[in-house]
RNA sequence: GGCGACGUGGCCGAGUGGCUAAGGCAGCGGUCUGCAAAACCGUUUAUCACCAGUUCGAAUCUGGUCGUCGCCUCCA
């Protein structure tokens, strides 16, 4: 089955099908840097993440571009008043974000351009964008897009403009607009700004927030490039105005397929920053929780839904990783002659129900199903004796391509952990005394070590081991 | 008010017209074990929110009702 995705312009699924053959060029809207990212962020970079690793898995070459948004309303209020600048502020929360999606495992983007890194590009486009007619500057000294100069306005979030409801949220400085829908594409400083701004040909002031997508993914893609990811409430206005600041200046189509995440919720409600009710990162490792339960949590459901989390499910997730790890593991172990034969066949057959799965819009939970439903079958051949060593490497070979895809570094479950020597002993003495039918210091030996995390599983080639780092001993 | 998503067993969650409605978790029984753990085998709970319609046949299509949630210019 051919890959196919739900483009939010069309609200259908499309066949994908890129604009130079083997190549996908994807921009991704990327966090604006006043604040430690949340636990709702990363379900966005982390669709990102599986979506671009998935392009890879299929043998297409990747070039994503992520903005990091470093001057906005937010980042100014911040640092108003403190002896700390907007760059040095801002850079606090870039360091922090590389450090959690290295946590989390998510793949570097080819590309990370910071807004104020591009002013000069989006300074070029809004003087394209007044030249042709589709800005104009307000009595603030302000300029704004007149999207009534761009019929295709919201043909994106199918929104008819003329019948938004104009809420208490419009300010009053909006009168300078001519419309009440249009947008800044560049803010005249005011002293609220503080030394936040720019000398350009436009004036003293800063870019409005929509125009660096425009300038930063045309300036790395092209005018015209494929995907283009961002969360649904991106969709308006921010990938609305996106729209038509990129076809108004270039005059070609911008963006081949959009592609738009589901929020995270928590206890059933929408996570915002503005609410408070938010996790971040650094909170749930606080916890103990394992980063690969969270990036399991994360992977396997699917982008387009909401998922309601909770850390009930952020366990289940957890015993989940280590299911297959202990999978990878015992696998691993076999060394035996005896094959049922079936293994290619079996292995076919879970990879095709992977890749159909991941063609059919990235539907991971699918996909997941088939991988269990393989873990299962091999299993049984386990305890039939039947896997032989070549079985086994087939098995590992698989799981690791697919461990390309959903990122859970399956190849670390093979990392020998050495026990120290006093537990080390203490397992030997525990195997001595159990071959004297000495249960009771056995008994013994296996309670003091579960208290330490070190689960012992006897089994007749010997006692094996395992940390359980799932959870912080309590 | 406009636009949109969702409602499947105790929980999570696949399934867009047709065999006995995936898979996971939890539970129960069994194999194995000194007992466990892990693994495997078996297994309980589904009038697929409700009503009406289309159809030989609907969880799946159409209309309506109820409920939950989101966007409507900071928002992943």
């Amino acid at each position: 089955m051919a890959l196919r995705f739900l483009n939010t312009m069309t609200r259908k699924k499309e066949e994908f099908d890129p604009i130079k053959k083997g190549f996908v060029k994807m921009y991704t809207c990327g966090p604006t840097v006043y604040d430690f990212a949340h636990i709702g962020n990363y379900r966005a970079y982390m669709f990102e993440d599986i979506l671009r690793r998935y392009l890879k898995y299929k043998g297409y070459k990747v070039k994503q571009v992520m903005n990091i948004t470093d001057v906005d309303d937010k980042i100014i209020r911040s640092v108003k008043g403190k002896d700390i600048s907007a760059s040095d502020y801002a850079q606090k929360f870039i360091d922090a974000f590389f450090e959690d999606i290295d946590t989390l495992n998510i793949e570097r983007a080819e590309v990370y351009p910071t807004a104020t890194g591009y002013v000069k590009e989006m300074v070029a486009m809004i003087e394209k964008l007044m030249e042709k007619g589709y800005g104009y500057r307000g009595e603030d000294g302000s300029i704004y897009y007149s999207i009534s100069k761009f019929p295709d306005y919201g043909k994106l979030a199918h929104i008819n403009v003329n019948e938004l409801k104009t809420g208490a949220r419009v300010k009053h400085d909006e009168y300078d607009k001519e419309n009440l829908s249009d947008f800044a594409l560049w803010k005249a400083w005011d002293e609220n700004d503080g030394n936040v701004f720019w000398e350009t040909s436009l004036g003293k002031g800063r870019p409005g927030w929509h125009i660096e997508c425009s300038a930063m993914s045309t300036k790395h893609l092209g005018n015209h490039f494929d995907i283009h990811t961002g969360g649904v409430d991106n969709i308006f206005p921010h990938h609305e105005n996106e729209i038509a600041q990129a076809e108004a200046a270039t005059g070609e189509k911008f963006v081949n397929y959009w592609l738009h995440c589901e929020h995270l919720l928590v206890d059933g409600g929408k996570m915002a920053k503005s609410k408070g009710n938010f996790y971040t990162l650094r909170d749930i490792a606080e916890r103990g929780y394992s980063p690969l339960a969270m990036r399991y949590f994360y992977v396997t459901s699917d982008y387009r839904k909401k998922i309601d989390f909770s850390f009930e499910a952020l366990e289940a997730s957890g015993k989940a990783v280590e299911r297959l790890f202990e999978f990878l593991r015992r696998v691993r172990k076999m060394s035996g002659e005896d094959s049922t034969g079936r293994i290619d066949e079996l292995v076919k057959s879970a990879r095709d129900g992977f890749e159909d799965g991941m063609d059919d819009n990235l539907n991971a939970p699918r996909a997941m199903a088939e991988i269990f439903t393989f873990i299962s079958e091999v299993n049984g051949i386990i305890d039939e004796g039947k896997l032989s060593k070549e079985d086994s490497k087939k098995i590992i070979d698989f799981m690791l391509d697919i461990d390309r895809v959903l990122g859970l570094k399956m190849e670390s479950a093979f990392v020998e952990k050495e026990l120290a020597d006093e537990i080390k002993l203490l397992i030997e003495e525990r195997d001595h005394v159990r071959k004297d039918r000495n249960y009771a210091r056995s008994d013994e030996i296996r309670d003091m070590l579960k208290a330490k995390g070190i689960i012992l599983m006897d089994s007749p080639r010997g006692t094996m081991w395992k940390i359980d780092e799932e959870y912080v001993s309590s």
